[in-house]
DNA sequence: GACAAAGCCTAATAGGTATAGGCTCTTCGC
DNA sequence: GCGAAGAGCCTATACCTATTAGGCTTTGTC
């Protein structure tokens, strides 16, 4: 044993920051080397390959994104959780970029089992029992709210939106008013 | 002049189709070369280099994709239009998930001012427009269901509905429904 | 029939992934 | 203290991809 300069979890840190600052497909063994001032062949003592390393920005991100979402929730109900998760989502994918598109992706194996993953659903399925939505209906309302989430910031992170005024900014709150609305309306006719 | 057994247009099919096969990241140019029985120098005098030829299949898919959307609409209004609209995307990115691929990345400058970018996004206006949605509120509508259509149809292809029950399916008409309850509330309201 | 050039080819460079095997510390048992 | 063990980084190497440079063949034109 010598002194672990790399571990594992240095090594996909780095690779998060730099998918942050440069892009995700900037995330190479080579760059991640460059960046830690060690030969790429180095890395293989800790990651599998490249597609390893990328699973492990994943899990990384579910990690820290269902940590943020879980605190967003607490304590608030309906609009104000809803307004609050979709905040801390649109705040992620701004301030960390690299990890938000490594979300993008099919995931392999290891990030689909992972706990994150299951963690990371949980906090949408809160807000959601919250507005009093049927059993049933439940998984449609979830799938319609984050495919909303997904797609506005998707479409935003691509530039989708920088072209045509007003600004995304001024679309965000209004949709998620009305999402709300349509959320309410949904429980509501469900217990006439 | 020799017999152009290559054009820019069949290098560009063959990378379309090579996306939908085996996806948008094995699009290569020793693979297009390989499929079209050429050495990988040889594409050069039809496409600038592989930012090109991605961007190539973006413009294809963009165009192909409006084409449709267009025939779609034409006839049909409100909830008729919603359904048809979302269908035809749908069904274009299950037929050709490479191409739609290719849609969900930030387009390079050639793609983003071709005709087709401005056509595409033309048939969900006029839809929007059908809904008697008041001017200053329609982008909001386009953002909203441009968003919910590519998150869904985007964590649909990357397999995040796949370990849920029920099905992708079940949930896709329903939330169309729901969608268009709440634009024509909004117009509804704006016209009181 | 010769020329001009279009369009493919080979050759070569640079940079990325991945494997194999070697060298050097650190640490543990004694 | 000391020697064996092994963790962990390194060099060397093979192969794949992008991209450029320059040559050869074929074909249309005059």
């Amino acid at each position: 044993m010598s002194r672990p300069t790399l571990t594992a979890s240095t090594v996909i840190q780095t690779a998060a920051d730099l998918a942050d600052s440069s892009g995700l497909t900037a995330v190479t063994l080579s760059a991640v080397a460059r960046e830690l001032d060690v030969r790429t062949p180095s890395l293989y003592g800790h990651v599998r390959d490249l597609a390893a390393l990328r699973d492990g920005i994943t899990i990384l991100a579910l990690g820290e994104l269902s940590d943020r979402a879980g605190e967003a929730v607490a304590g608030r109900a309906r609009r104000e959780a809803l307004t609050a998760l979709c905040e801390v989502h649109r705040d992620y994918a701004r301030r960390h970029p690299g990890r938000w598109e490594s979300l993008q992706r099919r995931a392999g194996e290891a990030a689909v089992r992972s706990d994150e993953a299951a963690r990371s659903s949980r906090a949408l399925a809160a807000v959601l029992r919250g507005y009093g939505i049927a059993e049933e209906d439940r998984v449609h309302a979830i799938r319609l709210i984050s495919s909303f989430l997904n797609g506005f910031l998707h479409l935003e992170h691509v530039g989708a939106f920088a072209h045509s005024a007003p600004s995304a900014d001024e679309s965000w709150m209004p949709l998620i008013d009305r999402l709300d609305v349509l959320l309410t309306t949904w429980s509501e006719e469900a217990a006439p």
